[in-house]
DNA sequence: TATAAATTTGACCAAATGGTCAAATGACGT
DNA sequence: ACGTCATTTGACCATTTGGTCAAATTTATA
């Protein structure tokens, strides 16, 4: 409708659907193991139109990547609802758990990212990460000497924070094949998720 | 010296030698990413060499893969080395915490061949971890009955120890670049087995 | 030492892959 | 209708890859 709008439309749903299949794809076969033409027949374009959008394979790569990154900020922030540790880590646990599920495949592109080394986002690690880690190392460290929580170092808090919830993109289908086949239901997600949370603030919290 | 071990000896370290190259590039660069070409050259010996000892890729990325099976199985009996479930749960949490440790290529791997579906592994997975499972979710939930443990569904715990001690062989350039630029040292990495023990029976063991 | 068996290796091949290109087609403002 | 720009696409290419092969070399056995 809008003439402003009517030709970039072209060009947005393209990249959309290249993006979508390129997800899908590198999430299954990881980057080498994807191919740009079985990305391009996913998204149902020519190879050289994928070409057209995005010049390289890695190009196409680190916009997907780009896309798991906002959305890991984005859940990053919920660490930030409450003064109160137990507040606060639940909703980021619950952020957490909630990305996984909602975006199994980019969140499987991201720890496949960081298994690597990270030769994409490197640069994210160590400019935006590490100041995220330092600012909620303080934040926990400060619960600690309020006598909230019980001594113990941040970061060994955030890998178990991030490798939980990680999980149940990661290891999906062993999940099923240990759930008879079958994925997990909504139910169950939702009480692994308040298990989840229940456990690691039961575990570092004081007594109530 | 014994005659019939003289003439396995080229073979096997010829094998040990190209596993242990396997086991690097495959862990670095993913299966599809791992060339042949580059193990053999990290191995020292020619190409055609290594197809002379595994005929095919996947023939010998199924024998690292094997390996690491071992040693999974290995850490999981420390899960029975009590009936008390502080104690076999610190027992097998630390094992799998030194697993990771002692053998980070390998258990990249492992992980990496999960977050692919398994496809060599599944029925490994339908099998021996099926059963595994189930045997120990019954003590679990022996433990939950008899008051030890907090309600909690076993798996979500199995998940939770999986996940946290893959972490230390998975996030190990994450966590180097947190730390600064080096890798966990011995000591760190002790102080860490011992939170994440603590934290996770702490989240799950009733009150003493 | 003669013979058979195991091992080594350079040369080679067919298939797959990331990427290019130029020609064709479509869209849009004037 | 025309010219310009964006988009589409089949054909094509150089390189890489897993894997083969036959000839050479070493090792064990009789």
């Amino acid at each position: 409708m809008d003439q402003r709008n009517r030709r970039p439309t072209v060009r947005a749903e393209n990249e959309r659907a290249l993006l979508e299949a390129a997800e899908a794809i590198f999430a299954e076969q990881g980057f080498s193991g994807a191919t740009t033409a079985a990305i391009a027949k996913r998204a149902g374009v020519p190879k050289a139109n994928l070409h057209y959008y995005f010049p390289t394979k890695e190009a196409l790569y680190r916009c997907v990547v780009e896309r798991v990154l906002t959305a890991w900020l984005a859940a990053a922030q919920s660490f930030d609802a409450s003064e109160d540790p137990r507040e606060a880590l639940a909703a980021y646990i619950g952020a957490k758990m909630d990305l996984a599920r909602a975006m199994p495949l980019a969140s499987r592109i991201w720890s496949a990212e960081i298994m690597r080394g990270a030769p994409i986002i490197q640069d994210f690690l160590d400019t935006t990460l590490s100041d995220w880690v330092a600012s909620r190392e303080n934040a926990v460290k400060r619960w600690i000497a309020a006598g909230k929580l019980k001594p113990i170092e941040p970061k060994v808090l955030f890998y178990m924070i991030w490798a939980t919830t990680q999980q149940y993109a990661n290891a999906a289908h062993e999940m099923a094949t240990l759930n008879g086949g079958f994925p997990l239901d909504d139910a169950a997600f939702e009480r692994a998720k308040a298990q989840v949370i229940e456990t690691i603030i039961g575990g570092i919290a004081t007594a109530t």
